[in-house]
RNA sequence: GGGUGGUUAGCUCAGCUGGUUAGAGCACCUGCUUUACACGCAGGGGGUCACUGGUUCGAAUCCAGUACCGCCCA
C-alpha cells in the first residue's frame, strides 16, 4: 500500500467485494435464476461448458474462458432468451489414473495388486471430491450456469451415449480393430491418438551406423535417431531412382550386434537426400518402416515392453529401459568399429500430452474410427456459413485438419473411462454390444462366459458427444429439442482438432446438424513475460488467489480487458488493479448518486424527454452511441472492445465530465431535479450493459440505488432488461458543441496548472470567440462548468479584449484568456505559446502540401477536400491569433 | 519443411471499409484533503507506426519481399 498522505486522509470508503458476491451468488442460485425451462417457448440461448477435467484446479485460463461464456450466456438472459448453459466436468482418462496410480504408489501399490473395481472405487471417489471442487470455483468466478444440469462424462447415460456410438459405428463399418503402429506412452502405458501427441524439440545426434554387406568387405552406412530400434530392423531401403545402390538391392546384410541376416530392398518412400540415402526398416517401431513392411513382406519384430524397457527380441539389452539400452548399444557398435560417426541434430520427438515423455511408435492391436466419410459433413458446415470462427482466421486451421483426417486410435490401455462395448468368446468371436449380449445375440455360446474388452475408450471419445449427450440422447428429451444446436463454444485454440472439429462430425452423424453455429477461439493467458502459464513452470496465478485480493468481477472485466481478439493476453498480478480501480469507481459515483436522490425513487423509465439541458441531451446521445457500439462488439465476439467502450463511457463520459458538469456550484447544494433523474437513468443504463462483465457490484448498486434490502426476481438485474435504442438521442453536433466547451475547460486547467495558480484560486476568464452563438452557449451554461474551470466572472464575445498580464490558450474557434497578474512567468507563456505555435505550423505545412497538390484536388472525394481546406483555415487562423498573442507578450 | 498470427509510446494493447492533430491503460513527472472515489482528481512528457520496395493524389491502414517473435502441423 501507499502510504502517503494517510496521516490525516478520511477513512476508506472503497468497495469491499468479498461478502457482496458470496451474498449475491446464493441468492441467485436460490432464486433459481440460471435455470432455463426447455418447454418455455422462447427462443433459446445455449451454450455447453468445455467440460474442465476433474485433475485441473481451475486456472486463469479456465477463469477466461468461463467470463467469456458467463458475459455471453448473461447478455442473452437479460434479453430474454431462455438461456442454458450447462456445466460439467470431463473424466480425464488417463490424467486421472496416473494421479490415482502415483497415490497408490506412495502407499507401495499397484491398480493391478488392488484390482480393477477397487481401483475404479477408488479413482470415482478421488473424482468426485475434485469435480466438486472445480465447479465450486466456477460459481465463485460468478458464473451463471445451470447447475441443475450439472453432467460429468461417466454419468451413466453419457456412458449409455458412448456405447450406442461405438455400436453404431461399428455397424456402419467406421470402427474397427487394426494391429498398427500407434502412439505408446511408456510412461502412462497406453496408446494415445495422434493428436494427444505433441511435437518437441530436442537437441539430439544422428548416429552413422554400418552395415556389413554378406559377402564382401563393404558396408553400408545408415543414420538414425534411435540407434536402439536397430534391434528390431528386417531390413535396409534404398531408393530405387537412386543409382548409388542400385545394384545392391536384393543383396543381404549382416545387422550388427544381432548377427541377423536382413535384405537390401528398393522403396520409394527413401529419400536420397536424407542422410546416407540408405535407411534401416523397422516395421515395428515407425509408421513408415511399417508401411515399406508391408510393401516388402518383412517380418514385424517388437523389441519392447509397454513400459518402454527393452524385450527378449533385444538380446543381451534386454530389461535395459530404452535409453539405457541405446547407450549401451552405441558403446557397443563404437567397440566394434561400426559406429561411423556421430552428428548433432536437432530432433523433433513426440511426447505424450499428459505426462511429457517422450512416446515410441509401437506395434499394437486398437480399435480405430475412420473418419473421412464424417468429415465431409463437417468441412461443408465451414464452407457454407453454418459454422464459423471468430476470429475467422481458425477457419483455415481446421479445414486443413478436416481435408487430411487420419483415423482416430479410440483404444486406451486404462481402466479408468468407458469401457470398449466389445465381448469375446473363447475362441475369439467377437460381439460388439452396448451391453453384455443376450442369449439370441450370441447364438451358440453362453452369454455369462463372454469376456469384455479390457480396454477402455479416449476420453475425446466421450467428449466430442458432450453437446447432445449431455442434454440426453439417444433420448429425445425436451432439452435435447429445446437447447440443441447450442450456439456458440468457446475455447482455446489448442483443442480444435482434439475435439471441437470431432463435436463438429458427431453433431453431424448422430443428431444431422452441427452442434453450434459460432466457434470463438480466444487466447492462452501468459505470464507478465510472455510465457505460457504452466504448473510445471510455478508461473500460474490462481484465480481465487486474485478473487481474495480483488475480487472476482475485478478478475473478470480485467481478463476481458487484458485479452485482445484472438491473441494471448499477457498478464501480471497487477493487471487485476485496472479492473478492481473501475469497479471501484463505480461504485462510488453510484454512492454519490444515491445520496443525492435522498431516500427517493429513482425515476422510472423510460425516461420523458422534457425539460433537458444540453449536458443532459449530450450523456444520452454519447449512452445510445454507446450501448449501439456495444452491441455490435458483441454480435462480433469482441469482446474485449466492448468492455473498453463501456469503461471509457462510465468513467470518462460519465463520471468525469457529466457528473462533474451537474453538480451544483455550491458544494451540498441539490442538484438539478432533471439532471439528477438523467445521471440515474445513465447509471441504470451503465450498471446493466455492464452486468454482464461485472455482475455482482452492479447488482449491489442496482439494490443500494434503490434501497431494497434484498433482491428478488422481480428486480435483479440478471433477468435484464438489456438497454436497447433506436439512436433517437444521437446528436452529432449536439456532441460537437460539448466538445467545445470541453476544451474551453480543459484550455484553462492546463493554463492553469501550467502557470501554478493555486487550485483554490478563483479567476476570471475572457473568451473572445470567432462565433457569437458559442458565446452565447457559454454564458447560458457558465453556472455548469464555473467551478470545473474555477470561472469567477465569464466575459464572452466576438471583440473581447486580452486583458493585460493574462495567459492565453488559442483552441477552434475560440481565444481564452486568464488575467494573471501577480501569477503569469512570462517566460513560461512564451514557450507554451511557441510550443503550440509550432506544432500548428507543422501541420500547416502539411495540410497545404496536400492542397497544393492538383493531383489530390482532382482525385480525392469533395468531402475530403473540403474538409483539409476547413483544416487549413483553422489552423492559419489559429496560428495568427497565437503571433499577435506573443506580439503582445514581448512587450510585457 | 508446410500453414498461420504478430511487430504502433518504457510495458500491455486500440486504431474496423486508406484521408485522425496516431489513441487508451499501466509506468513516469508536476500539482491537489476539490461536493462519490488517493482503487482518486487535474495537468504534462513520451511514438521516424520493425525494415525495404510497390499500389495510390494520399499508407500505421492495401500488396510483395526481408528480419525478428509466437502458435499449429509434419
Amino acid at each position: 500500500m501507499d502510504n502517503k498522505n494517510t496521516g490525516n486522509r478520511k477513512k476508506s470508503a472503497a468497495y469491499s467485494p468479498a461478502e457482496v458476491e458470496d451474498r449475491l451468488y446464493g441468492r441467485w442460485t436460490q432464486l433459481g435464476l440460471f435455470g432455463a425451462d426447455p418447454t418455455s417457448g422462447s427462443e433459446t440461448y445455449s451454450i455447453v461448458i468445455p467440460p474442465p477435467n476433474v485433475t485441473d484446479v481451475l486456472h486463469l485460463g479456465h477463469a477466461l474462458n468461463n467470463t467469456i461464456q458467463d458475459i455471453l450466456v448473461r447478455k442473452h438472459r437479460m434479453e430474454g432468451y431462455e438461456t442454458e448453459w450447462l456445466p460439467g466436468s470431463d473424466h480425464a482418462g488417463i490424467a486421472t489414473q496416473v494421479k490415482v496410480e502415483r497415490e497408490l504408489a506412495k502407499e507401495g501399490s499397484t491398480r493391478r495388486e488392488i484390482g480393477r473395481e477397487k481401483f475404479l472405487e477408488r479413482t470415482t471417489a478421488w473424482a468426485h471430491d475434485n469435480k466438486d471442487r472445480i465447479l465450486n470455483q466456477l460459481r465463485k468466478i460468478g458464473c451463471s450456469c445451470d447447475w441443475d444440469r450439472t453432467r460429468f462424462t461417466l454419468d451413466e447415460s453419457l456412458s449409455r451415449a458412448v456405447s450406442e456410438v461405438f455400436v453404431h459405428l461399428h455397424k456402419k463399418g467406421w470402427i474397427y480393430r487394426g494391429n498398427r503402429i500407434v502412439n505408446w506412452c511408456p510412461s502412462c502405458k497406453t496408446s494415445l491418438s495422434d493428436d494427444e501427441v505433441e511435437h518437441q524439440d530436442f537437441d539430439s545426434f544422428l548416429w552413422y551406423i554400418k552395415y556389413k554387406i554378406k559377402g564382401s568387405d563393404d558396408y553400408l552406412t545408415v543414420a538414425t535417431t534411435r540407434p536402439e530400434t536397430m534391434l528390431g530392423d528386417t531390413a535396409l531401403a534404398v531408393n530405387p531412382k537412386d543409382s548409388r545402390f542400385k545394384k545392391l538391392a536384393g543383396k543381404p546384410v549382416i545387422l550388427p550386434i544381432l548377427e541377423r541376416e536382413i535384405p537390401i530392398v528398393a522403396d520409394t518412400y527413401v529419400d536420397p537426400e536424407f542422410g546416407t540415402g540408405v535407411v534401416k526398416v523397422t516395421p515395428a517401431h515407425d509408421p513408415n518402416d511399417f508401411e515399406i513392411g508391408k510393401r516388402h513382406d518383412l517380418e514385424e519384430i517388437n523389441i519392447l515392453n509397454t513400459d518402454g524397457s527393452l524385450n527378449e527380441n533385444a538380446g543381451k539389452y534386454k530389461g535395459m529401459d530404452r535409453f539405457e539400452g541405446r547407450k549401451r548399444l552405441l558403446a557397443d557398435l563404437e567397440e566394434k568399429g561400426l559406429l561411423e560417426k556421430t552428428e548433432k541434430y536437432d530432433l523433433s520427438a513426440g511426447t505424450c500430452y499428459r505426462c511429457h515423455n517422450m512416446v515410441e511408435p509401437y506395434l499394437s492391436d486398437q480399435w480405430f474410427v475412420k473418419m473421412s466419410e464424417m468429415a465431409q459433413p463437417a468441412i461443408d458446415a465451414l464452407k457454407t456459413g453454418k459454422l464459423r470462427f471468430h476470429p475467422d482466421y481458425w477457419s483455415k486451421t481446421y479445414l486443413h485438419w478436416m481435408e487430411n483426417i487420419r483415423d482416430w486410435c479410440i483404444s486406451r490401455q486404462l481402466w479408468w473411462g468407458h469401457r470398449i462395448p466389445v465381448w469375446y468368446a473363447e475362441d475369439g468371436t467377437m460381439f460388439v454390444s452396448a451391453d453384455r449380449p443376450a442369449a439370441e445375440q450370441c447364438e451358440g455360446y453362453d452369454p455369462a462366459s463372454l469376456v469384455q474388452d479390457e480396454d477402455v475408450l479416449d476420453t475425446w471419445f466421450s467428449s466430442w458427444l458432450w453437446p447432445f449427450s449431455t442434454f440426453g440422447w439417444p433420448e429425445k428429451t425436451p432439452e435435447l429439442q429445446a437447447f440443441y444446436p447450442t450456439r456458440v463454444l468457446v475455447t482455446a485454440s489448442e483443442i480444435i482438432f482434439l475435439w471441437v472439429a470431432r463435436m463438429v462430425m458427431a453433431g453431424y452423424e448422430f443428431m444431422g446438424e452441427c452442434p453450434f453455429t459460432d466457434v470463438y477461439i480466444h487466447g492462452t493467458v501468459r505470464d507478465a513475460n510472455g510465457i505460457k502459464m504452466s504448473k510445471s513452470l510455478g508461473n500460474g496465478i490462481d484465480p481465487l488467489e486474485i478473487i481474495d485480493k480483488y475480487g472476482a468481477d475485478a478478475l473478470r472485466i480485467s481478463l476481458v480487458l487484458a485479452t485482445p481478439d484472438g491473441q494471448d493476453p499477457w498478464i501480471g498480478r497487477n493487471t487485476f488493479e485496472g479492473g478492481r480501480n473501475f469497479v471501484n469507481k463505480l461504485y462510488q459515483v453510484s454512492r454519490f448518486v444515491t445520496m443525492r436522490l435522498e431516500g427517493s425513487r429513482p425515476a422510472g423509465e423510460p425516461l420523458d424527454d422534457s425539460d433537458l439541458v444540453i449536458f443532459d441531451r449530450w450523456i444520452l446521445s454519447r449512452l445510445e452511441r454507446t450501448i449501439k457500439a456495444v452491441d455490435k462488439s458483441l454480435s462480433e465476439y469482441r469482446l474485449s472492445a466492448a468492455a473498453k467502450t463501456l469503461y471509457n463511457f462510465a468513467w470518462e463520459d460519465y463520471c468525469s465530465w457529466y457528473i462533474e458538469l451537474i453538480k451544483p456550484d455550491q458544494p451540498g447544494a441539490p442538484i438539478r431535479e432533471k439532471s439528477l433523474q438523467v445521471a440515474t437513468y445513465v447509471l441504470q443504463q451503465i450498471l446493466r450493459l455492464t452486468h454482464p462483465f461485472i455482475p455482482y457490484v452492479t447488482e449491489e448498486i442496482d439494490r443500494l440505488l434503490h434501497g431494497r434490502d434484498d433482491i428478488d426476481a422481480a428486480s435483479t438485474l440478471s433477468l435484464g432488461p438489456w438497454p436497447t435504442t433506436k439512436g433517437s438521442h444521437i446528436d452529432d453536433s449536439l456532441e460537437d458543441s460539448l466538445k467545445q466547451i470541453q476544451e474551453v475547460v480543459t484550455a484553462v486547467r492546463s493554463i492553469r496548472a501550467e502557470m501554478n495558480v493555486p487550485p483554490g484560486k478563483q479567476s476570471d476568464l475572457h473568451i473572445r470567440v470567432s462565433d457569437e452563438s458559442f458565446g452565447i452557449l457559454l454564458e447560458n451554461h457558465i453556472a455548469y462548468f464555473r467551478s470545473l474551470a474555477q470561472v469567477q466572472n465569464l466575459f464572452c464575445g466576438t471583440d473581447v479584449k486580452r486583458p493585460p498580464l493574462s495567459a492565453s490558450a488559442v483552441i477552434s474557434g475560440a481565444e481564452v484568456f486568464l488575467p494573471l497578474e501577480g501569477l503569469i512567468d512570462i517566460e513560461l507563456e512564451k514557450v507554451r505559446l511557441q510550443k503550440n505555435l509550432d506544432s500548428l505550423k507543422a501541420h500547416l505545412e502539411k495540410v497545404s502540401k496536400k492542397l497544393a497538390n492538383a493531383d489530390f484536388l482532382a482525385n480525392a472525394p469533395k468531402d475530403v477536400v473540403e474538409r483539409e481546406m476547413g483544416k487549413k483555415e483553422d489552423y492559419q487562423e489559429r496560428i495568427h491569433r497565437l503571433n499577435k498573442n506573443l506580439e503582445q507578450i514581448m512587450g510585457w
